[in-house]
DNA sequence: AATAACTTTCAGAATTTCCTGAAAACTCGG
DNA sequence: CCGAGTTTTCAGGAAATTCTGAAAGTTATT
């Protein structure tokens, strides 16, 4: 009920009530969040725990241990650790060591700049170069075939080989850039 | 043996080997093609049998029938059907007709750039398009979370869908683009 | 050097994804 | 409407991937 006279201070009960309630309904949205990008992880070529883990530490406001990682997501050590060591080669989390305890903590890089650089590094890594790698060898040994099959291979590999070769460079460039750039020129291209 | 006269015309018999030479190379570099193509499929979020065909399509000098395509690759004719059905979905490979044939021809798209554009729509919809639908809901969750931690969960996750959306229609962008032009675009950008 | 705190590894279990082969369902000419 | 030729479906098996839990390995502390 609002008094006549206006706005009132909100009473001690008031405050309690809003912060649980907000604390409820951070908790669903931060599980929904979790959940669901550990099931988007595995369209990514990223197994569902890996990006379960790192969608919790990138939200989370503190670093966090491994057991803390386990009790939350309700997973075993072993796949805690192996993953969380994982996302650390990556380079997506970092190992954090408090003052006076024993075991490490991890905490995640958080600027989406950043985590897009570090993802598409991986990905040309994993997707690009080895496909590079390929096309090159079938260009090599369909060099001097005579026959026109053989012409007509060796130009489709070729093809490949050019189309690769540029998106690998393309990807190097971008993900050298700093974000202020890197969205100046997309701005300009999305103008 | 070279003639003391110089240049002579190669025989028949001399054609024959080099046209036998280089077909057996073909067969060989067309063979680790599928095979290797196959399975950096599996990097790819694609199934090694899909990406194997694609393979085989693409370097094909004709368009080639379900029952050629098990013999090539010895698989079974449900594994080719279901596979081949999925790259028509894609739109990586098309249906031909033969007059006087009641079978069903398959044959690849072979330009490039088009392959590229289809790949990149096909993988905004599975991976950016999913991930923008969540994080646009936790944004909303989120909005009117008072505590500090809310509004850092908040804003972390508004980076993300901005990020994300970017992403989203930067590529609509360049799978729109025709090749000359985005050549010319990334030319620009590698320079 | 013994203990306790913590990390790492890995064999086998559980789960997910993919493939086979055969049966059902079409399609077309006669 | 029949039957041969072709496509489609799908239950169950095979293969690949991921996870667990416990044992072995490390490192700091007393």
């Amino acid at each position: 009920m609002i008094p006549k006279t206006g706005l009132r201070f909100p009473s001690f009960q008031d405050l309690l009530k809003t912060v649980n309630a907000g604390q409820e309904q951070l908790k669903h949205a931060r599980d929904e969040f979790v959940s669901q990008w550990g099931a988007l992880g595995s369209q990514w070529g990223i197994n569902r725990t890996m990006a379960q883990i790192h969608a919790l530490l990138m939200t989370a406001p503190e670093a966090m241990t491994t057991d803390e990682v386990m009790e939350e997501l309700q997973i075993s050590r072993g796949n805690a650790h192996t993953n969380l060591k994982e996302l650390v080669a990556w380079g997506l989390l970092r190992i954090v060591v408090k003052k006076g305890e024993r075991r490490e903590y991890f905490e995640a890089e958080k600027d989406v700049w950043q985590i897009f650089t570090i993802v598409a590094r991986e990905r040309k890594r994993r997707e690009i170069d080895p496909a590079l790698s390929v096309l090159s060898r079938c260009v090599e040994e369909s060099r001097d075939i005579k026959t026109p099959e053989g012409k007509a291979f060796h130009d489709q590999m070729r093809a490949l080989e050019d189309f690769v070769g540029f998106a690998s460079k393309m990807s190097d460039r971008v993900s050298a850039m700093k974000y202020g750039p890197a969205l100046q020129l997309a701005t300009k291209l999305l103008s």
